[in-house]
DNA sequence: TTGACAACCTTACGGCGTAAGCGTACCTTA
DNA sequence: TAAGGTACGCTTACGCCGTAAGGTTGTCAA
């Protein structure tokens, strides 16, 4: 009658389609193990426990992520494209964006996606001490500004305008604070593209890598 | 018998006291209360549940943060200072990275703070959006950077050399990944310095702001 | 004196991760 | 074919968690 045997694979999958439902915290044993028509206990023979389960679903992420190609002529363009993919991964996997470098067992996907952005940046002709820099304040950059989209509220992402008047409407008193009149006011009027925003640090960043290199 | 009353207060600082020391997954109601003699429902009477009483903890963090003065001649160097700030208290308490912008009743201090940086910016002579694309930017790297120091194992903080070798064991083989191999060899020689490498990218990133802005 | 109220308490519920160990179905090897 | 091992799913149980419900006690106003 089982439809299928359990596997490592099958409990990963049932628990990012959890995880990604309603994120890390209603994300239990118990629960995955019903998703599969299982118990609790028969996923210990699988992963050895929660953060293994964890680190696989990390590793999972960073497999979706679009690699830069070492050695391709236009280093810049590589980069831009691993960026935007792991801001869209990182959007479809909210949960993830604190756990990404927090893994003491990287998984594959892992070594590999940290491996070709090194590998690019060095076949660009990055010193070694510059490419780590330069890795170091993208992957700052991109995981910063995914964990600020991802500390919205969950649903209503896309509606920044409704959040801004939620936050607004939580303060009894804002005229201490003209300045954030003005944020509050203007995002409610012309709301706030994330990837607009995203795209403008990321070409400021690398552009400012560029002339950093060749000075 | 009792020294003093409880109060908000008091929760607040036992709770900070036990964030700090352990984390936020060893923050409990019932720890909380013990640290302060007390009954876990007795908290109650002075916080509305757990996350009323972390959002009382992140404003308490927003509240050590250095803030810039809207209106002084150097924006670069009160921008500078702020970030500066927002690292070394982001250090003093790990567990907050991944809430400082999540809340959706931001205390005074947060408001404070967020009033503080747009004004200092506005005054320099960014024009609104511009100062919108600043912030987000600047706030961008300095959590995502934050982050990635947070990340590290609680206590070995300042090893980052034995960090990366626990890592590297728990790899199998490394050889399809060659240029991990190179930042692993050299991380373990001469280290990593988290301060300079934050000043590097803030000072990148400043510059760069400043050339948009005078463009 | 009375009665309201605030602050702290006890008890209890449902959920969590997981240690310990049971039953069974299959595979290997003699 | 029989014996024994192993893999895999199960039940039970423990000590945590947040917090709802409601009891007790001390203080202060009328």
């Amino acid at each position: 009658m089982r439809r299928a045997p359990l596997t490592r694979e099958r409990v990963l999958a049932a628990a990012l389609e959890l995880a990604d439902a309603g994120g890390l915290e209603s994300l239990s044993m118990r629960k995955v193990a019903t998703a599969l028509g299982v118990e609790a206990m028969s996923l210990y023979n699988h992963v050895a426990n929660k953060e293994d389960l964890v680190d696989g679903l990390v590793d999972l992420v960073f497999a979706e992520i679009d690699l830069p190609v070492p050695g391709a002529p236009d280093w810049k363009g590589e980069m831009r494209r691993r960026a935007v993919s792991v801001r869209e991964v990182l959007n479809r996997h909210r949960w993830a964006v604190g756990l990404m470098e927090s893994r003491m067992r990287p998984g594959p996907a892992n070594l590999r996606s940290h491996n070709a952005v090194m590998g690019c940046l060095r076949e660009a002709g990055f010193a070694f001490r510059a490419a780590v820099h330069a890795s170091s304040l993208l992957d700052a950059y991109i995981y910063g500004f995914a964990l600020q989209e991802a500390s919205l509220p969950f649903d209503t992402a896309q509606d920044h305008a409704e959040v801004v008047e939620a936050k607004q409407a939580a303060v009894p008193d804002l005229t201490p604070f003209p300045y954030l009149v003005e944020v509050f006011t203007e995002m409610a009027r012309a709301g706030y593209d994330y990837a607009t925003e995203f795209a403008f640090g990321l070409d400021l960043i690398l552009g400012a890598l560029e002339r950093a290199q060749t000075k």
